[in-house]
DNA sequence: CTGTTAGCGCCTTCAA
DNA sequence: TTGAAGGCGCTAACAG
């Protein structure tokens, strides 16, 4: 920088300024300066400026995958909703793992974020404590915790698969069954899976039967052999809802492969609403989530505590929007 | 750190030798002063290290989509092979635009990152300049580039296209379709269809059949979408080679729900070996791409060039592999 | 609108 | 093995 506030003939505090659109610095001069910069080829270092304006332009974000669609499409909602905001996304992956959270949070903390966005709840309690020291607004997304750390942006798991439940128990379905994860890793997954089996209790359709198998993420071919699982236990099934459309889609694929029609011999739902499911045939009834927006409104909500600091309107929750989604795969009158 | 170090009773100097473990500091005094370091709750400034240090600990990638699993397997690859190199990742999404891409390099370079990771090799000229004077290690993945910056680890779209066209026409098909986007943006889909164009024509089997599209990224509808156009064009295409296996997905579905067997009427096969392709029904002929080694190998190129600054073995070219995997969706004798 | 002074929090370097 | 001095490149704060 000096060495543009040279070339140009000011002073480097000048040549400061003129990156900054802010900035009291004359046409004319910036005019100048600009040009040097492209001349001398000067790439502005903002490690040196967020050491002095101890603002370090980054906001941290935690998702649990990136490999699942859903998750990067909250990655993006977060990357569009920063765009010319100045400020960088730093990206991290816990592999649905609270320890991995807490190594990642750590390591996030040394770069000085402004902010953090955090998926779900489930926390260690020393990344809790460096959140709190850390002394930045934090958004836990995708779910509503008990013990929202600061701002939530997310919706109930459990309620919208109680939802889906409800609206397919409305179109006759009588023994449902269910497909997800182990639960200890996965808290939405398992808030999901709590949903389901409350709800086919308190439709007197109970016990639930639901089907535990292995780590998230969980993949189609997982789906496949759960299915299988759940209708050998319980072979007069009449619908099997998913932890996902991943999952669903799997086991769609292994029923038809065992010569089942869907949803002519049974009916398989999803959840998240994931490109395949509208296009794959039978096509995948599922929960549609606002992926995109809860990226979008966690990064919003993170930019007001970060520029609201008089008004200062403190935590809050903002709902998510969901709904049900009818497709062939669960048709009432379908025999395909 | 200074408080740390009253707390301790040692000098601040030795607080931050105590987080490297090369550095020489007693057991005794590191053990101490760790636990001054919980009981205050304090964590590292790596933005203030990294000044004095003139090293920023961050490598910076960009990938055009992080919605796209190959490239999000890529970008976990990279990931992975950072651990425990204290190296922070910077992903940025170029969503196909050079010019995107351009904007994104200046963003990381003014985070001085010690290296950067590019999918393709089409840059605009002012981001070849600003990288040539970063004066860091640059690696081009995805594919071999005309003319590589510096370090390239990828592999011949165009022969890999080519190979599968070579593969079905030894199968006994002749009359073949293709399905990509647009060529401007995607130069890996471009290169894709100039292999199977060139490829078709020394056949013999020319010229060959090609429907564009779209803009990247390519979804499962237009895949539906183009395949229909294709046939309308010419009805008597025995097989569809698609950009990739979500395009082929498209199509394949999009044919079933018109009533035609794939690949009784038509085989489809697609690129990529998306977790889908082996999953679905059909299941779908494929290339596999060993994307999650890209990440892994781009990464460790970096680290060499990064280490083995006296040995300076000078760029390179890293070949990964990829394989054609025949399935159901273009099965000879299939009538399903 | 522009310049000067000081310092962000750590690490490099040199000395003990 | 430890400490002291100085500076990384930039910007806040104040002065003009």
């Amino acid at each position: 920088m000096a060495e543009v506030a040279k070339y140009v003939g000011v002073s480097a505090m000048t040549v400061s300024r003129a990156f900054r659109q802010d900035a009291s610095v004359s046409e004319e001069t910036r005019k100048r300066i600009m040009e040097a910069v492209d001349a001398l080829g000067y790439v502005l270092d903002l490690s040196a400026g967020s050491l002095s304006s101890r603002r370090s332009g980054f906001i941290a974000a935690l998702v649990p995958s990136i490999n699942n669609s859903n998750f990067s499409d909250t990655a993006r909602g977060i990357t569009d909703a920063l765009e010319n905001t100045g400020l960088q996304l730093l990206l991290g992956y816990t592999d649905y793992s609270a320890e991995k959270e807490e190594k990642l949070i750590e390591a996030m903390l040394r770069r000085r974020p402004e902010g953090v966005i955090l998926t779900g709840g489930s926390h260690t309690d020393r990344a809790r404590r460096m959140l709190d020291k850390a002394g930045i607004p934090v958004v836990e997304t995708w779910e509503i915790p008990e013990e929202p750390i600061n701002h939530v942006v997310g919706f109930s798991n459990s309620e919208a698969m109680s939802l889906l439940v409800r609206t397919l128990a409305g179109q006759g379905y009588r023994r449902f069954g269910y497909i997800g994860g182990t639960t200890a890793r996965d808290t939405r997954g398992s808030q999901r899976r709590s949903g389901f089996l409350k709800t086919v209790e308190e439709l007197g359709l109970g016990p639930g039967r639901a089907i535990s198998f292995g780590v998230p993420p969980i993949t189609m071919e997982q789906g496949g052999q759960a299915v299988v699982s759940l209708l050998e236990r319980w072979p007069d099934t009449e619908v099997v809802l998913c932890v996902s459309d991943l999952s669903a889609f799997g086991a769609i694929m292994e029923c038809k492969r065992r010569g089942m029609r869907v949803p002519g011999d049974i009916a398989i739902a999803g959840f998240g609403d994931y490109e395949i499911s509208s296009i794959c045939h039978p096509s995948i009834t599922t929960i549609n989530v606002d992926c995109y927006g809860i990226g979008r409104q966690a990064a919003a909500r993170l930019l007001d505590a970060l520029q609201g600091s008089s008004e200062a309107t403190g935590d809050e929750i903002t709902l998510t929007s969901y709904k049900v989604v009818l497709r062939e795969s669960t048709d009432r009158g379908g025999a395909r």
